[in-house]
Parts: structure tokens; C-alpha cells; sequence
DNA sequence: ATGCAGATCGTCT
DNA sequence: GACGATCTGCATC
């Protein structure tokens, strides 16, 4: 079953939270291709120093103030793209970022996106998800209660959710601190540890 | 297994 | 003009 947009309009770590299990899809005219959530971090509005909503409304934030269940990617490090889920309700700027998934449809389109053989490396991380996924810049904005990409729900998918630091953010002072990184304990598809 | 440099550009100061 | 919510390849242990 299709998440809906009330599962979006919640606050941004109990969706990081419960997208762990769930699957994302992207249905392209290329393929399909999906895997399940293992990985995931909340960024959280303005009291948050890792967050791109920190320093408030901008061109590329506004997609934040928006209604939740909206899809934010942006480019990193200039070679790489990174995709969120835009989470609450209107003017409640949070996200949530997708960090590794367990492939799961598709897999060898993803393979050829990635230009990768081994199942591991297609998806474990947000640059290589997003890769694995299609996903392009164009994806900014886009509705997942639409049909290009969208978030269900699974069965027979069970694991222990930890929290952990968030990562790549030692620039964030108190922040970095904060438990806001969430896992499959011990799946192995995890960016790290 | 761990570490480091390089790639490369949009966004904000 | 500086730097980043990253990944890769190569070097060394």
C-alpha cells in the first residue's frame, strides 16, 4: 500500500523512524526500480545547525515550508544528489534524508546506473541511491503520493530500529550529537556501521 | 582494514 | 570566494 499524505504530515523524526521497513519506489520510462529503507536521518526545521532549513527560507529551501510527503534532493560535493522526504505540516520546515537502501526491484537497471556488479554497492548510501534510483534534479518537488516516485508499506520485513549520530555533519556543533540517524541494526546494506 | 586526495558546482556569505 | 547531509580509487598497513 501507497503512503498517503497524512503518513508525511507528522513530525519529521517519527517518519525517519517509521520509513525504516518501508520501500521506495521509482517507476521510470526506463524501469522500475525500488529497495527497502535501512537507512535514514531527520533534519529538523530551525533548531536544528545540520539542517538546510537552519538559516531559514531560501530559493532552494522553500520546498521545506511546504506540506509534507514532497520530494527534496539537492547536490552535493557538485558530482552528487541526495533525496529527502519533505516531512509535517505546512511552514514546519523538517526532512527526512534516505541514506541506504536494500535493493529490491530492479536490480539490474540499478546495476547499470551504478555502473556496479555487487548487490552492496548500489544502494549504500544517499549519492548512490539516489544514482541507483534514477533520481535527477528534476525529481525536486515532486508529489510521493504521485507516480514516479512514491514510498509502501512491506511485509515480512523485520528489524531492531536504532537511533545513532547523524553523519558528515561535524560542522553542526551540539547538533552532531543529537540521536537522529535511524537503522536496521545489522543490515548489511547500511552506509557504515 | 583504514586513510587520504580528488572530482566539481550550486548555494550562501 | 568558500565549502558541503559524498563517493571513488589508490596507497599503505
Amino acid at each position: 500500500m501507497k503512503l498517503t499524505r497524512k503518513f508525511y504530515l507528522r513530525d519529521g523524526l517519527t517518519i525517519a523512524r517509521e520509513l525504516i521497513g518501508k520501500k521506495i519506489v521509482t517507476n521510470l520510462p526506463e524501469g522500475l526500480t525500488s529497495g527497502i529503507i535501512v537507512e535514514t536521518e531527520a533534519y529538523m526545521g530551525t533548531i536544528d545547525a545540520a539542517a538546510h532549513s537552519y538559516r531559514g527560507k531560501t530559493e532552494r529551501t522553500k520546498l521545506f515550508y511546504g506540506a509534507g510527503g514532497f520530494v527534496y534532493v539537492y547536490m552535493i560535493y557538485g558530482m552528487y544528489l541526495c533525496t529527502n522526504v519533505v516531512a509535517n505540516v505546512e511552514n514546519v520546515p523538517e526532512a527526512v534524508l534516505i541514506r541506504a537502501l536494500q535493493p529490491v526491484d530492479g536490480v539490474d537497471l540499478m546495476k547499470r546506473r551504478r555502473n556496479k556488479k555487487n548487490l552492496r554497492e548500489l544502494c549504500s548510501g544517499p549519492g548512490k541511491l539516489s544514482q541507483a534510483l534514477g533520481v535527477t534534479k528534476n525529481f525536486y518537488g515532486l508529489d510521493l503520493c504521485g507516480d514516479e516516485i512514491f514510498i509502501e508499506t512491506t511485509e515480512n520485513f523485520q528489524a531492531d530500529i536504532i537511533s545513532t549520530k547523524r553523519i558528515n555533519i561535524d560542522y553542526a556543533g551540539d547538533a552532531a550529537n543529537y540521536p537522529w540517524r535511524f537503522i536496521a541494526a545489522g543490515n548489511k546494506f547500511l552506509s557504515r556501521k
